[in-house]
DNA sequence: GACATTTGATTAGGCGCCATACTATGTACC
DNA sequence: GGTACATAGTATGGCGCCTAATCAAATGTC
C-alpha cells in the first residue's frame, strides 16, 4: 500500500492481526494509535542512540542540562521539582553521574540537610556541547514542515490529548458543575 | 493562546525555556516533539491506570492475550518474538504472570528443553474480558476522527517517521547504492 | 530546653526492560 | 559414538523509574 509505512512494534501487530480477527469495531482508529506509539519509540530509541556514546540516558541528560549554568549548583530537590521525576530516582541519576565524574556532591553550607550539586569541568562542558546537538538532532525530525504543517499536526495531537484523562482534567469549569 | 494545550512534562518545559533563552533556531519543531512526545506519555500513563486494578503491566497484558486462543500453550521463545521483547524479559514477565496465578509452566514433553505456558482459568477469562475492553479504550482516544483526519494524521506521522534512524533504514533500495 | 512536625536526602525493595553469561538438552558431522 | 554447535530457558546484574520507610537536621511550640 504506502511505500513507506510506519513498522509496528511486533506486540502491535499481534494486537492488531487478534483484532482484525475478531472483525472488531474501530480498527482503523486502534492502528492510527498504534503508529503514533510506534513513532515515539523510535524517537525514544534514536535519543538513547546518540546519548549512549556520552555514557548518559535521556534522564541523566536532563539532570546534566538542568545544572548548566548554575555555577552555585542545585539541591536534589530542585534537580527532581525540574525533572519532574520523584526525589529518589534523582538520587540513582546523580549516582551514576558522579560515578562518570560528570558532577559533585557538596555539602550544603546554611542548612547541613541540603546537598549541593555542581557540575565539573567534563560535565559543563559536556552539557554545553550537547544540548545544543540535540536539540538541533529533535529539530531535524521536523525538518521541511512548514508552519501550516506544524499547525495542523499540533491541533491534531491535542484533538487526541483531549480524550486522555490528563486533558479531560484541564477543563474542570464546565465538568466540575454540581451534579443534578 | 490556546485553550487546551498539552502540557508538557516538567523537563520538556525547562528544555524549552532554555532553547529560547538562548534563542535557539527551531523553536517551534522542538515544542512541535515534545507535544508528540507528551501525548503518548499520557496514553502510556492512561494505559497503566487501566491495568493497575488487574495487578498487569503492557507487558504482562500483552503475554496474557498472546496467550489467549492457545490451548496448547506457547513456548517463552515464541512469547518472546511475538510480543517484540527478549526471552530474559519474557522469563520475568513469567514469573510476574505465574504469581498471579493467570498462568503455569508445563514442562515439555517432546523437547524436554522446552517449557509449554498455559493459561490458567482466570488468566484465560482475563485476557477474553481485558482485550475487547482495551481495545475500546484505545479507540475511544480518537472518537470523532473522520476517516480524512485520520489519514491526515497518519501522513503526518509517517512523514516524521521518514526523519528517524528506523526510517531511514527502510528504503535501501536507493541509499544501498555502491559508494563511489 | 524538650517535644513533635516538617523537610532534605537516602535506602530498601519492586517492576519492566535490557545484555551477558551460564546450564541443559538436542542435533550434526566425522 | 564423541566432539562441536545450536537452541531453550534462566540467573545475574544493570538502568530508570516508582512507593514506602528511614535517618538527619531544622523549625515550631510549649
Amino acid at each position: 500500500m504506502y511505500r513507506h509505512m510506519i513498522s509496528l512494534e511486533q506486540k502491535y501487530d499481534s494486537l492488531l492481526q487478534e483484532a482484525e480477527r475478531r472483525s472488531q469495531p474501530g480498527i482503523a482508529n486502534l492502528r492510527l494509535c498504534f503508529e503514533l506509539l510506534a513513532l515515539t519509540a523510535a524517537i525514544d530509541r534514536d535519543c538513547a542512540v546518540r546519548l549512549a556514546p556520552y555514557n548518559l540516558s535521556e534522564g541523566k541528560f536532563v539532570v546534566l542540562f538542568l545544572l548548566h549554568g548554575q555555577p552555585q549548583g542545585l539541591s536534589p530537590h530542585e534537580l527532581a521539582d525540574r525533572a519532574g521525576v520523584t526525589r529518589p530516582t534523582i538520587t540513582g541519576l546523580l549516582d551514576g553521574l558522579e560515578r562518570g565524574g560528570f558532577l559533585a556532591r557538596h555539602s550544603g553550607l546554611q542548612d547541613r540537610r541540603k546537598v549541593s550539586i555542581r557540575l565539573s569541568e567534563k560535565g559543563d562542558a559536556t552539557a554545553r556541547s550537547l544540548f545544543a546537538e540535540h536539540t538541533r538532532w529533535i529539530g531535524s525530525l521536523f525538518e521541511g514542515f512548514s508552519a501550516e504543517e506544524r499547525s495542523q499536526f499540533s491541533a491534531l495531537l491535542q484533538r487526541v490529548w483531549r480524550s486522555t484523562d490528563a486533558g479531560k482534567m484541564e477543563s474542570p469549569a464546565i465538568a466540575g458543575e454540581p451534579a443534578p
